[in-house]
DNA sequence: GAAGATCACGATGTCAACATCCAGACAGTT
DNA sequence: AACTGTCTGGATGTTGACATCGTGATCTTC
């Protein structure tokens, strides 16, 4: 069995704030008292302090010397820096997972796009497609089983959700129209091709999110060239 | 000018105890208690914890709920999982940052080469030697650019200056015979290369120092087969 | 004698008060 | 009018005391 571990309320606490800030309630830019989150979250201002820290981890929030922390913003300077180190975290990440994979993994990756298709047909709505879309590839890191990769991906992971709920509100048609196919193509290359072709597609379908993010972010050129 | 910015006792803390492990003076798996580190380095316990989370983010020590914090330990997997993880990186910091390449930069590049082969001519203690690797290395990151790069960079650098620190201390001769062409022959694919072959010998740079360390690290087999 | 329960100790988790610092408003000077 | 220095409100940084938990030793029971 899995030891059932608890986390403590710095955990608890940043959950709850990360849910805030993913579902959009906390908009990017605005400032995260500590000890409003205290008083609304019902734990002491260090528990908030610490949890703070951890989503700084994340990279959700930046913090500077008695300034306070801030929901981080989202330009396409950041969007490309994100995806460009996403790219190179999924490559290895995918390269890794092939080597390691079995029929049963293999089973529950195209049962998790198997929901996804279920979601279109229903029409719901776009967390729920995110969660599986994300869930897909944290099972690939999973099998990966790199905890360093994974501590990695941890860093990059919240950063990636918040761009992604931005894509799946302002491009919804393109998604939608596009997640099945990329990820059935990316478990055919995961269990059966070459390597390199295998790294090769990884990098495109994370590329492809860029591109698509980029085009229908507000306030800018679309499709500019170099990512990072 | 560059912002000259405080960081706080925490950062100060985390400091000090950095330099203690990575010196050597504090053993892998030995425990860090709190209270102890408070009374040594004379600050709160709030500030020690605080420091030891960013310690954590470096992945150089690792805390469990209510069991307190360890050093890492040293074992093949943790050298396989880091050096995988590595070369992703490099790979992605190379091709970057020969975008961004100028005359100045290369020469900087150069310089610290250059100290390294005095250094070997004065023979110099390892964490001389090392810790220009490790600056030329940072300067890469520096070039490319991508802050996420980077801070994925520096979840990952303490721990290559463990691995590193204790393969000059047992594998000194074949450390010292390569450094200098190695990174010499990394700085030519810099400046002038392909992207393709670049990439490559970025991987190959970091996969070989890998190798090294696990040919020389106590009770194993040598140069066992897959990375990660 | 071995397995399980009990307990004490030492450590970490949590909290609320105190010290320090930053940003903006305001007034004084040139 | 622009620049500089001061002040103040409100936030964060830091601290020590209290609550809670894990570990190992001891005791009990079969």
């Amino acid at each position: 069995m899995r030891r059932a571990r608890r986390r403590g309320l710095a955990h608890e606490a940043a959950d709850r704030v990360r849910e805030a800030i993913l579902e959009g309630r906390v908009p990017p830019g605005s400032a995260l008292r500590e000890v409003e989150l205290a008083a609304s979250l019902e734990v002491s201002r260090g528990s908030v302090r610490e949890g703070l820290a951890i989503l700084e981890r994340e990279g959700l929030v930046r913090s500077e010397w008695h300034r306070g922390t801030r929901v981080i913003e989202l330009t396409t300077d950041d969007v490309n820096e994100v995806y460009a180190v996403r790219a190179a975290l999924e490559r290895l990440a995918t390269t890794l997972a092939a080597r390691r994979m079995t029929p049963e993994r293999t089973a529950e990756l195209h049962t998790l796009v198997d929901a996804m298709e279920q979601a279109l047909c229903v029409d719901a709505d776009g967390p729920t497609l995110l969660a599986l879309d994300l869930a897909f590839h944290d099972r690939i890191y999973d099998t990966a089983a790199n905890s360093r990769l994974t501590t990695s991906w941890r860093g990059l992971r919240s950063q990636v959700h918040l761009f992604q709920a931005a894509r799946t509100r302002l491009d919804r048609e393109r998604y939608r129209s596009t997640v099945v196919a990329e990820h059935r193509a990316l478990i055919r290359h995961l269990s059966g091709g070459a390597t390199d072709v295998l790294a090769q597609a990884a990098e495109e379908h994370v590329d492809s999110a860029r591109r698509a993010l980029l085009d229908v972010l507000p306030g800018v050129a679309p499709t500019e060239g170099a990512p990072g």
